[in-house]
DNA sequence: ACGACCAATGTTATAATGTAACGCTCAAAT
DNA sequence: ATTTGAGCGTTACATTATAACATTGGTCGT
C-alpha cells in the first residue's frame, strides 16, 4: 500500500479510537512504512532530521513508544530495530522469524490452535502471555545448509 | 548446587568437551550463578572488579560470548540480561516467560510435543527454529490482575 | 473571555549497553 | 626453537535509550 494511503488508514484509525497520530508520530510512522524494513530509532532520527534538522532522539522514541503500544509497530528486541506490522483485520503485533544468518525477519501468522497450546503451556506455570509478541530465531529458506548431493 | 560445585561440574564438562574454562571465563559465570538472578554486563562487571579492578568492558562481554555459545548462560534479549540456564540432562538454553510487570523471569520446559509443532509451523515458510532460544513475555502468577470479588 | 490544566513536544545532558582495533603473552603444535 | 593462535589487556569509541526540566498549545469549566 502507498505510504500515504496507508497514514490515511491509520488517522481514520486513530480518530475513531480517539487517539492522536500527531505529525511527528504520523512522520515516524510514514519513514517505516516507506522502508518497510526493521530500521533502528536513530535511522529513523536521521530521517526525520532531513525534514526537521533539530530533531532529537527523545522525539523519536516517544513517537516509537506510542506507535507500539497502539499496534502500529513492533520493537525487535534480539537487534533492536523497529518494524511496521503488518495490517490483516486489525493493527496487531506478529509473531516473528528472525534469522540469525542474514538478518532478515519474517512476520508470520500463528494458527489459533498452536496459540491455544502455548497459552494452555504458560497458564501451567501460572502465566498469561501477551498476545503474539514472540520472536523465534533460526535459519531462513536461503540460509539452510546446502545438502550434500 | 553450590557455586564452587557447579563451576567444578562445568569445568568437568568442558575438560570433556575440549572447551577451555578460563579463569575469566569461570569467574563470570560463577558471579552470574552466585546471584542466580538475570544480571547485565556491568553488574557483572562490577561485581568482578571487586576482584580484579582493572577489568574493563570487553573482558566480560568476551566471556558471556563464550558462556552463551556453549549453553552455560542465556542472553536475555528483551531486558539485555544474562542469567544462567538451569542444567537438566545437559546444558542448553531454556524458553524463557518474562513478567512486563514485575521483570521476574521463569525457565520452562517445552514440551517436545510443542516444539515439534512450533518447528513444523517455522518449517512451512522454509525456517529451521534454534532449539529453545525464545522469549515470551506476558504477566507471572503474582501480577495477574485481580478478579473482582 | 479567562485561567487551570494536561498531553505533547523541545532541549540539554547523560546513562546504559556493546564493539573495533591493536598489540601482548603464553602454551601448544610442528 | 620457531611458529601459531586463542585469550586477554587496553584504548577508544559506537550504539541505544532515558532523566529531567522548560515550553507550547489546545480543551474544559466557569
Ligand atoms: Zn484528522
Ligand atoms: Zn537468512
Ligand atoms: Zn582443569
Ligand atoms: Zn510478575
Amino acid at each position: 500500500m502507498i505510504t500515504a494511503n496507508y497514514i490515511q488508514r491509520v488517522n481514520d484509525y486513530c480518530h475513531q479510537q480517539k487517539l492522536k497520530l500527531t505529525p511527528n508520530r504520523a512522520a515516524v510512522l510514514a519513514i517505516l512504512h516507506k522502508q518497510n524494513a526493521p530500521l533502528s530509532a536513530y535511522d529513523v532520527l536521521a530521517e526525520l532530521q532531513q525534514q526537521q534538522p533539530k530533531t532529537k532522539p527523545p522525539t523519536v522514541y516517544r513517537a516509537l513508544e506510542f506507535l507500539i503500544q497502539h499496534h502500529f509497530i513492533q520493537h525487535i528486541e534480539s537487534t533492536s530495530r523497529y518494524l511496521v506490522s503488518q495490517q490483516q483485520e486489525s493493527f496487531a503485533p506478529h509473531p516473528l522469524l528472525i534469522c540469525t544468518d542474514c538478518k532478515s525477519v519474517t512476520q508470520m501468522n500463528l494458527s489459533s490452535e498452536l496459540k491455544l497450546e502455548l497459552d494452555h503451556f504458560a497458564g501451567q506455570q501460572g502465566f498469561s502471555l501477551h498476545p503474539q509478541s514472540y520472536e523465534f530465531q533460526g535459519l531462513c529458506a536461503s540460509c539452510q545448509p546446502r545438502q550434500s548431493a
